[in-house]
DNA sequence: AGGCAACTGTACCGCCGGTACAGGAAATCA
DNA sequence: TGATTTCCTGTACCGGCGGTACAGTTGCCT
């Protein structure tokens, strides 16, 4: 070999912060293989066009993000038997890692590549929307636990109180670089 | 004159269009003229780049969106002596315009900008800072005379009850659109 | 009649995504 | 050891796009 078998890491690496920082059409092939130190044909050997290396930044994100989530809340119902209390101090954790992050939160490629829905094909746009409900499920259930315990006093849909944390999250993110504040997003 | 006076309207409405269905850089020059019928020269006599059209839209979209908004809560205002049943009828109704949407909310072109930051210059940066911060200013208004009647119970900052509005509207926008499903918008 | 605003038409440039294809260094297998 | 496979490099090329340059045209306004 020519390289270290790293080399698709490594493109993936340099394609997530160019993407997250200045969108996904912004970021030039020829940019990140100059950054990597590779040919344009070292590239296309990794990925056949730019839609497979949105695809890849997509899974590698959502499987990251999948996987931040579980450690977190599972270790904050560790620490709770009462599955209200271990839910919210689950999500005081997970602000209190937004609030860590040195630049403010990088970004959420899920909510980056709404915006630029037509750059991608279906499998691409299959695999965002399938990101969103399962975010949906994994505090849903969460949700249908307290509920069990804690009889609602108001006739809502569990569904979109679970919804509405995602809503939180991306939409305090937008809030967070309009401003260029990178306190707004814990805040909220 | 060869054409209606309207053209730099016409090439606005083409392309705000087209922006918020496929993205700002996805949407070509030579798309815009073929839909609008003027030539590549005449659209670059109205606009010197692509960034003058970018700003156009941005400027547009914000005085256009506050007019909806003064109307509204005018309106809700003049109709309810009450500040905070005002604000909630206010509210109300804006729920119910996003509601009559025929095909969900078009987008919000602040958030998409902040998604392709980079491709913008200071000055659209600006006034997309600049547009956050006034709906902030708006909401904050609002607030300060609810609670001039009703004190807080809780210890929180008007500035960040007044940006979740804001953090609402924007995280609905991209879960409607990471869903196709039109009516999750309004439910938030 | 002259001037200006609002264009058209043509030709051209460099960047970018993408294709084609030949070849080369290193690891792996027979 | 030689053959194959993996992981690349180098070169040449294509069409689309943003953008420039500039000469010419059309129609209203004075």
């Amino acid at each position: 070999m020519a390289r270290a078998g790293n080399t698709k890491e490594e493109i993936l690496n340099t394609a997530e912060a160019a993407v997250l920082e200045k969108g996904f059409e912004a970021t030039s092939i020829d940019e990140i293989i100059a950054d990597v130190g590779i040919s344009k044909s070292g590239f296309f050997y990794h990925f056949n066009d730019k839609n497979a290396l949105a695809r890849a930044l997509l899974v590698r994100y959502i499987e990251r993000e999948d996987e931040l989530f579980d450690d977190l809340f599972q270790r904050a119902s560790e620490l709770n038997e009462d599955p209200l209390h271990g839910f919210l101090v689950g999500l005081k954790m997970l602000s209190e890692v937004m609030e860590d992050l040195p630049n403010g939160h990088p970004g959420c490629l899920v909510a980056a590549y709404c915006y630029q829905d037509r750059l991608f094909d279906r499998e691409v746009r299959e695999l965002n929307t399938a990101a969103v409900i399962n975010w949906r499920n994994r505090f849903r259930s969460h949700l249908d636990r307290i509920a069990a315990i804690y009889p609602l006093k108001l006739d809502v849909n569990l569904d979109d109180v679970a919804d509405m944390l995602s809503v939180v999250a991306d939409g305090g993110i937008i809030l967070s670089k309009a401003l260029k504040d990178k306190t707004a997003l814990p805040r909220q």
